[in-house]
DNA sequence: CCCTGATTCGC
DNA sequence: GCGAATCAGG
C-alpha cells in the first residue's frame, strides 16, 4: 500500500479528530500504526494541538541498546467491513434526575430491568454525567454481541433484560485489563463517595 | 499486559 | 519517503 492522496486525506482528517494511531492505521488497512505514526511526523503534524505552548526541550538523545529480546508481535487481522465512522457527535443527552437530583439516564434504568443479579452495577452512587453521557453514545455504537462472542477482550457490560431477546453484551474493545471498555469502566468502577454522612 | 505516540535507521 | 523495531510513558 502507498499513501495515496486519499489515504493521506483520511489519515490527516481522523489524526485531526483524535483517533489514535492504530485506529486509523485499521480504518485505512494495509499499514500498521508505526506507518501511520511516521508519516504523521513526515507531514509534520505530529503535534495535534499547535498551540503557543513552548516547545519543551526534546533533546531525545537517544542510544542505541543492545538488542537482544525481540518481540513479536501479535496479528489479529480481523477487519470486518464495520461501518465504523469517525465522527464525534456533539455530546449532548437528557440527563433526568430522581428526588435525589441523582442523574439518571434511560441507558441507566435500562440496565437495571429485571432486578436479576446483573454484574457490578454500581447503585446508588453518583456517577458523572459525562460519564452516562458517554455510555449512552457507546450503547449506540455498541458492537452488540452475544454471550458465546465474549472474549477478555471484548466489554462484558450487559445492556438489556437477559430475559429478553434485546439483551446483548457492549463488545467493544475493553480499556487494558479491565472487563469494560472505557465508557463503561467509567460507570463500573465508580468510588462510592455519595456516602457522605449527614447530620440528622 | 494492554495501549499510546516518538524516534531511529536500514531500505 | 517509508515503516519495522524500538523506546518511553500510561
Amino acid at each position: 500500500m502507498s499513501w495515496t492522496d486519499e489515504r493521506v486525506e483520511t489519515l490527516k482528517k481522523m489524526w485531526g479528530e483524535g483517533q489514535s494511531a492504530s485506529q486509523i492505521a485499521k480504518e485505512l488497512g494495509g499499514v500498521t500504526r508505526n506507518a501511520v505514526i511516521g508519516k504523521v511526523h513526515r507531514l509534520g503534524l505530529s503535534n495535534r494541538a499547535g498551540s503557543g505552548a513552548s516547545a519543551p526541550a526534546k533533546p531525545a538523545a537517544k542510544e542505541k541498546v543492545a538488542p537482544s529480546a525481540p518481540k513479536m508481535e501479535t496479528k489479529a487481522a480481523i477487519k470486518p467491513k464495520a461501518p465504523v465512522k469517525a465522527s464525534v457527535p456533539a455530546i449532548k443527552e437528557e440527563v433526568l434526575l430522581d428526588e435525589n437530583g441523582i442523574p439518571i439516564s434511560a441507558a441507566r434504568r435500562a440496565i437495571i430491568p429485571a432486578g436479576q443479579p446483573l454484574p457490578p452495577q454500581p447503585s446508588a452512587n453518583e456517577i458523572s454525567p459525562e460519564a452516562l453521557a458517554k455510555v449512552n453514545e457507546v450503547e449506540k455504537t455498541a458492537k452488540k454481541i452475544s454471550l458465546m462472542e465474549l472474549t477478555e477482550k471484548t466489554c462484558k457490560w450487559p445492556v438489556g433484560d437477559p430475559a429478553t431477546p434485546d439483551f446483548w453484551f457492549c463488545g467493544l474493545p475493553v480499556q487494558s485489563g479491565k472487563p469494560y471498555c472505557e465508557a463503561h469502566v467509567g460507570v463500573a468502577f465508580q468510588p462510592m463517595s455519595s456516602r457522605r454522612d449527614r447530620r440528622r
